[in-house]
DNA sequence: GTCTATATACAGATAGAC
DNA sequence: GTCTATCTGTATATAGAC
């Protein structure tokens, strides 16, 4: 495993990653990362053999961490209106950072992608959307009458947030993340 | 006007729109552009002299065109719920083709657009938006009882689109967009 | 309006020394 | 692991002939 757990390697993830989430994954070039972190192009390559290695590389930490944000809005027993609150506090951390989601940034170039980067990416909104999910279906109880079924929620929030920062990103506020905190809000009404 | 009303310049317009719509700005060269419309790279500077001027033509154009389909559904008499969903429908057709909505598209790439751009952009957005807006309040009194008012509903819907189509695109269907339908149906229920 | 030719910059990637 | 050096391809953009 010499490639594995290394300091540097993490290094070169963490500062890709922001930097795809600003300016996406072509803007992100070995020379511009490997100033960024101290070293020289070719030592990235030692770390990521070709591009696709990088990019697969990050959507999987991104991934983690994004879990572990999860996993730790489940364990401060709130209630569900409360829980989704949070999901979407990231995403406007994200926002007025000047970021996107990173799996957003991406899968808008799903078309250069490679097909292993974009199973990662499938397998990324899978997890978020049911995460969402299962918390809809445990407060089935709390929710308004005819409304969609909760793995339709968790979806039709998913995607309302990814578009919602995007939009908000070219603007100076965020009001199309307020509206979607606003649609929650009518589901828990 | 040496440049305007140009068929060849339409012509680049075009196909410039369909290759940002699938793979971005930066996968738009002058090269494969010129190639595809059967001229030489420096030709297309005769029109089009720096890249932002090209990018800055093609949402104008874009929004143009979406625009007069916009008005085509209005003048069809259609009632409200069936005015929404040939809405969503135009944003099915182009995820379909394996492409995402040109505003939305050039959206993840606004930390190195033009600021010219980026208010073409805003303005695309706002105009959809308004649109939509405009039929929720015309039509209130179908609204269903509980939810965002009208303005925001267009703000949720718009949202919704974009990152259904982003998210969609990577899979081999269209369940997020499909959720975004259901949304819509359970506000005129 | 379109061409050839070119300037300049930067991209991903690799070879081989240390 | 990191370096220097380099290969090869492509990008935007421009000058000037026709």
């Amino acid at each position: 495993m010499p490639r594995s757990g290394s300091q540097k390697r993490a290094e070169l993830e963490q500062v890709a990653i922001a930097e795809v989430q600003e300016s996406g994954l072509h803007a992100l070039s070995f020379r511009t990362l490997a100033e960024r972190t101290g070293i020289k192009s070719s030592s990235v390559h030692y770390y990521f053999p070709e591009k696709a290695d990088l990019a697969n590389a990050i959507v999987e930490r991104y991934r983690e961490d994004f879990d572990q944000r999860l996993a730790a809005i489940g364990s401060r027993k709130l209630g569900p209106a409360r829980q989704v609150e949070a999901f979407i506090d990231i995403f406007e951390e994200v926002v007025v950072g000047g970021r996107l989601c990173l799996c957003g940034m991406l899968a808008a170039d799903a078309a250069r992608l490679a097909e292993s980067t974009r199973t990662l990416l499938r397998a990324y909104f899978d997890s978020a959307e049911g995460w969402l999910a299962d918390l809809f279906q445990t407060h089935l109880a709390r929710l308004a009458p005819g409304i969609p079924r909760p793995a339709q929620l968790a979806s039709i929030l998913l995607a309302g947030l990814e578009g919602a920062i995007l939009i908000d990103r070219v603007q100076d506020a965020t009001p199309s993340l307020d509206a979607q905190r606003a649609l929650v809000r009518s589901w828990f009404a």
